[in-house]
DNA sequence: TGTACATCAGTGAACGCGCGTTCACTGATGTAC
DNA sequence: TGTACATCAGTGAACGCGCGTTCACTGATGTAC
């Protein structure tokens, strides 16, 4: 009912329709929208339903269950963190402390700007067990550092570039939880995150 | 009927004892516990209350509610997170690099033993509200960094602590995080985390 | 091109469970006189 | 020191709600002939 009156195309009687389509991807369109809303743990199966327009039994021709769907939700996550942190770093040259700190930045901006599903895809406290498909997407999304570590110091082997990444990620992990927390704004309100982030780059990446 | 057997003193018939003497504090340290086990969604008061040795409705005597219990929880994570940081920096000479150091691997150590406590304290996501007691607790654990801050630069006004204190609070936060969802683990199996905690104090100290 | 039939994707209703919370109660304790 | 009474801290049972999931069903679609 609710998307109906904006898709007149076609035929007369697009209303009401009983197959829906793409169920499947409007199921985790609509509970990655909840979950960004309300947090995993306010996310709620017919919720989602609702927002799909569609009975509460019709999801499961497409998921398991209720995990299934989170599951989904997740790989989106990890993929739009990767996405953004990419577009960021391309203003850049490669292998650039620019370009590093633009992905650090993006991280943190992405934490802000989706700081429920932030909260989900780290840390499976928020009711999400492992799932080598996320788990995947997760490796995917450090792989964006990664490539710009290896650009900017070509040919060095692996436990190298991951001596330089770890401590990178490990900053804006913390940069983005305390911000996400309040604890910037209450400790130091009118502190500019991205000056911040891009100073600790350079220190971490000199020491 | 678990607690009697251990304290015999007094009269015989301590067993199966009517009242329970501090209730309060058994709650709050049976929800830890569970806590701590299960993590703060995994928590059910009929657990505690099992565990205390009472009914699903005694606490109620005691807390308005789950959340008023949990906040308890919360604060008591503060305090043995504070506690400890402080045991830390102990061993070494006041605002010394060593101090300050100890005072970030202490942060780390406490969240890798106490994984659901610390994922709790930090993070409303865990379905905790905004309590002005957990709040007082959270600054009081901060406080004792600052106070290390503030003995390495005496007569530093308050934005230079900071500046200097929040950079190593975001990240050791982010290596609890990384440690906790076992992402050091996965990329780089082999790491002691106390020496990269060491190296980036020092990096970003002199940043 | 039309009909029969298998298959698929929905529906509506209800089940069932976990769990926080409440209610009327009762046993224990402390205090006034 | 003993009795009456108020108060407090427990109990047992049940309520109630949210919510994921299942079941028997039905409407729509595609395919064989």
């Amino acid at each position: 009912m609710p998307t109906a009156e904006t898709a007149p195309a076609g035929g007369a009687r697009r209303k009401a329709q009983y197959h829906h389509g793409d169920l499947k991807e409007a199921m985790i369109a609509a509970a990655y929208a909840l979950v960004l809303e309300r947090g995993p743990d306010g996310f709620a199966m017919a919720d989602a339903c609702a927002a799909a327009g569609v009975s509460r039994a019709a999801p499961y021709r497409h998921f398991e269950g209720r995990e299934d769907l989170l599951k989904e939700v997740a790989i989106r996550g990890f993929g739009r963190l990767a996405a953004s942190m990419r577009a960021a770093k391309s203003d850049h040259p490669s292998g650039s402390i620019e370009a590093i700190a633009a992905v650090g930045r993006a991280y943190v901006a992405f934490a802000m700007a989706e700081r429920n599903i932030f909260r989900m895809i780290f840390g499976k406290a928020a009711g999400l067990k492992e799932h080598p498909e996320v788990d995947a997407a997760g490796v995917g999304a450090f792989e964006v550092l990664l490539e710009e570590i290896r650009a900017r110091y070509p040919g060095a082997n692996a436990e190298r570039v991951m001596n330089a990444a770890l401590p990178l990620w490990t900053f804006v992990h913390g940069a983005s939880f305390l911000e996400i927390d309040g604890a910037y704004a209450r400790f130091k309100p009118d502190q500019d995150i991205d000056t911040v982030i891009d100073a600790a780059t350079r220190g971490l990446l000199s020491a």
